[in-house]
DNA sequence: GTTGAGCGC
C-alpha cells in the first residue's frame, strides 16, 4: 500500500517518517521528497507498507495527528506513472 | 536562512 504524506515539516526525514509509520506495521520504504537543487524538503512525502491492513490503520491514525510538532495529512497515494 | 497545498526521478 502506497501512502501519501502531506504537511509534514520541513526539517522531517526519510528516516523519521520511516519510524513513524513503523509503529504501527511494517514499513518497507519511505521517502521525503525533497528539491534537487537546495535540497529542502517539499513538505510531503511517500510510505509504502506491505501489509494493507497496516497499512489502512496507519492512515487512520496517523491523519491530522502531530508529527515533528506539525498536523500531518496521511492518505492513499496515487498510482505512479511506470 | 522564508513557506503550507499537494502526489515521488
Amino acid at each position: 500500500m502506497n501512502i501519501f504524506v502531506a504537511k509534514l515539516n520541513f526539517r522531517t526525514t526519510s528516516e523519521q517518517l520511516q519510524a513513524h509509520f513503523e509503529t504501527y506495521g511494517e514499513v518497507s520504504s519511505a521517502k521525503v521528497i525533497f528539491d534537487k537543487v537546495t535540497q529542502r524538503s517539499k513538505g510531503f512525502g511517500f510510505v509504502e507498507m506491505p501489509d494493507d491492513n497496516a497499512a489502512q490503520e496507519a492512515i487512520e491514525g496517523l491523519n491530522e495527528t502531530e508529527f515533528d510538532g506539525r498536523t500531518i495529512v496521511v492518505k492513499k497515494a496515487n498510482p505512479r506513472n511506470d
